[in-house]
DNA sequence: CCCTTTCTAAATCATTCATTCTAAAATGCA
DNA sequence: TGCATTTTAGAATGAATGATTTAGAAAGGG
């Protein structure tokens, strides 16, 4: 038998949850944005060294990379039917908007989809996982408005992307450090403009 | 006399438009970001010398700030006047919004103001001259929102917040390189809701 | 004991950074 | 023309930082 065929016991075996390192890798990326981490930032954020961060994930853009995924499967996923799967669609709306005032270091965090499109504009490779990310807020909204039963199918369309207009303009503004009880008036006001208004045109 | 005391003649003179320059680091600024722009990018959109730049804005900061303050003097200032000033207000307000669809380089370019807000989060120092850009459209759109006459002065407060959430949200959408009829069905509603909307709540 | 994989931390090694400096060119009055 | 001054181009600086690789020790299970 030779060395190519033999089957080898399994080695020495990873120590860290890859998980939770991932976690915080898109958080790091965050709050600082792609260009501003560093390998060493990562190492910092993790707990871990640059070889089992290399090991495990394989560089800094791979890291940024399945921190775009992981953030829309986890954050933008849960926020998402946690606020609007079992309330009713204008409160789901609301709690969902105001949820982001509410966020600890709301200032610090920011949405890495919004800083994203930001730093990357235009069509580079990551744009289809932002994309991917938008398109998660467009049909939820979507599902909501379709709730209410007071839209056309035509309206519901462009109300859509109303709410997600509105929606990044808030994270732009709550990064910015922006008065957190206006944008609460604004956005119960712009809600039930979109929920309520008349439909006839 | 002394050397102290002569007054010498004037001596060689710059060769080019300070404010050219500034312009064109602006626009860098606005395309890469602050930490996007070296010395060398400075050095190449300007046609000018790191000596020359150095002689004539003192650094990178100085003229980071320096464009801040330009982009408001300048860009900020012209779009809100060539707009809102003649038109009626509806009207001013849509052509406002939709002339963002409309620049040239839409997803390069960008807002100084909404990338600046994400790229440095907080309270930093820059984030002076970034609110006063957001107060001046505050401003302007207070100011159309009163002469249209249906507005209370209540509601003129948070409806002058609503657009510039919206416009900020809107700007984060075509820097993404959104599809660009979308958001201007999308410009239309909006501004319809909150111009037109009932006012009794 | 063997082979494999993980882990840490140092090593690599190039690149890039903002800034300073040097020397030449321009300026305009004495 | 000479002189004091400022601008200019671009080389020099020299530290810092970048991402990635690697060497060697540790772990694991047959």
């Amino acid at each position: 038998m030779n060395d190519l065929e033999r089957v080898y016991p399994m080695a020495r075996q990873i120590e860290f949850d890859e998980d939770e390192a991932l976690n915080r890798a898109m958080h790091a990326f965050r709050k600082f944005g792609y260009a501003g981490v560093s390998i060493k930032t990562l190492e910092a954020e993790t707990g871990l060294s640059s070889g089992s961060l290399y090991n495990s994930f394989g560089g800094k853009d791979a890291m940024f990379e399945r921190s775009l995924t992981h953030y829309n499967e986890t954050v933008v996923k849960k926020r998402i039917s946690r606020h609007l799967d079992a309330q009713r669609p204008i409160d789901g709306l609301v709690s969902l908007f105001t949820s982001l005032l509410e966020e600890p270091g709301g200032t610090a965090f920011g949405c890495l989809l919004t800083n994203s499109a930001i730093e990357f504009p235009g069509v580079k490779d990551d744009s289809v996982e932002i994309r991917r990310g938008f398109d998660l807020f467009i049909a939820a909204f979507t599902a909501t408005l379709v709730r209410t039963g007071v839209t056309s199918e035509e309206e519901t369309e462009t109300k859509s992307l109303r709410l997600l207009t509105f929606y990044q303009g808030l994270l732009v503004l709550i990064r910015h450090g922006y008065d957190k009880e206006s944008l609460r008036t604004t956005i119960h006001d712009e809600i039930s403009a979109i929920i309520g208004e008349d439909n006839a045109h």
